[in-house]
DNA sequence: TTCAAATGTAGACAATAGTCCGTTGTGCTA
DNA sequence: TAGCACAACGGACTATTGTCTACATTTGAA
């Protein structure tokens, strides 16, 4: 499996963990609300800003995208 | 200290006790050698891709940059 | 000092990340 | 059935990533 793939399921999982809609985890995270969907389903390459944003809205640390 | 100065130091790190150069680094992740220099001083913004690249070449694992 | 290997840098560029607009589909519940 | 919240999709667009060529600088060993 892609490593965009796994890094989707791992955010999806864990934005549903935190009871989150993708609306309210793209404005935490300043991020466009149409973007995320693709994240989640593993169809973009997200860049180290974007994934360092997600992590601070999901109040983790960017490592446990990765375990 | 943002985000990518952290990556591009870590990837140094590695790097260097890989005992590997700029340039056979980059041959083994396919990646291109001028992108080098500015991922590890933190002036680049990159990608999941070329982040497992990287970490493939490295022969470690993508978690192993973020901690 | 001299030479080569390694690193850094600049500019042009193609490819793609990420935004913004609107619209559509999918449950769920009254 | 209607209505709402959530998720997905498309197209147009701007900003940025990542490549490539070429050259300059540093570093260390002979």
């Amino acid at each position: 499996m892609n490593i965009q793939v796994k890094f989707g399921q791992k955010l999806k999982e864990l934005r549903l963990k935190k009871g989150l809609t993708q609306e309210k985890l793209a404005h935490l995270a300043e991020i466009d609300r149409t973007y995320l969907p693709g994240i989640e389903k593993g169809e973009r390459n997200v860049s180290l800003s974007v994934i360092e944003k997600l992590s601070t809205a999901l109040n983790i640390e960017i490592k446990d995208f990765f375990i």
